[in-house]
DNA sequence: CTTAGTGCAAACCGTTTGCAAATGC
DNA sequence: GCATTTGCAAACGGTTTGCACTAAG
């Protein structure tokens, strides 16, 4: 299952004339072995600790690459900063955002996805790809919130 | 009309116990008279040719205070940058950005909003806001590409 | 007269780049 | 051998912050 995405690499080194490097390799396989959304630094500490030559630009730079040839996924997260995901075969989804404790809750809408082809049919639009985020607070904050609410009351 | 948005941001500052200050209602009333989508540099040239004494650093505060107040909207657009645009009673859009040329179409669709609010229903999640962009290229790039096309194959 | 806001410069932070040395092809 | 990649350090760009000064309430 994972050899697949390997050589979806490979073969996009070689069609973009780009070097196949002990490097690069080492990134993709610690990015496969990741679950969920990583930062740059996440990956970065993870395949430092395999390898503690390798560089950071080095992982930036192989992002994109994985980006490039579908590998990977990027999506901006409320504070800013990018987080990665395995996009191979994956299902696409978009994310709702918990702007308290960051949680990510993934979801699916087939009639949303139709609605997107229809507005760009209209416009004649040519799609790459999309962002759809929804910002708010989750259903555990909620809760903490609430909770909170009542010890300050009740201290009053 | 725009007496009210003035009003709104009076209204706002009293409720926050921020002060009113003459930089304050200048950046607001530049604001108000900018149409689309303005870039925080924008924004502080324009306020900087009415009273070139007004440092970047207000104008990014002020910007924020808009934001909390409803009165401004902020959108990332492709190239990482913050645009600004009015959004006091404005009616709600989405955005199609064109990747090649930067162009900004807007969109809205009752339905997609409808089901949005079944999704966070779904998952007890209070949204706040949210951010939907599709990237691709636009009619008139993909235009322009196919001319240079023709022009390339009709120049072998 | 107390508190908040201003403008400046410096800090920040994630990302990108220039470059000499190393490596793949 | 030639071109690309690497790792480092330095640059970048948009944003934020520390601070002495100024202005609002």
């Amino acid at each position: 299952m994972e050899r697949e995405e390997i050589k979806v690499f490979h073969e996009h080194l070689k069609r973009e004339r780009l070097k196949r490097t002990t490097q690069r390799d080492l990134i993709l396989d610690v990015f496969l072995n990741t679950e969920g959304h990583v930062s740059s630094e996440d990956l970065y500490s993870l395949v430092k600790a395999r390898d503690p030559s390798v560089g950071f630009t080095t992982v930036y730079r192989t992002l994109k690459i994985l980006k490039e040839c579908g590998l990977a996924r990027e999506t901006e997260f409320h504070d800013g900063r990018m987080l990665y995901e395995n996009d191979y075969k994956h299902t696409h989804h978009d994310h709702l955002i918990c702007t308290q404790c960051g949680a990510l809750i993934e979801f699916y809408n087939e009639q949303i996805e139709r609605l997107q082809d229809e507005i760009t049919r209209h416009y004649r639009f040519k799609p790459a790809h999309h962002s759809h985020r929804i910002f708010g607070i989750c259903a555990d904050c909620q809760k903490a919130e609430k909770a909170a609410e009542k010890a300050r009351v009740s201290s009053r």
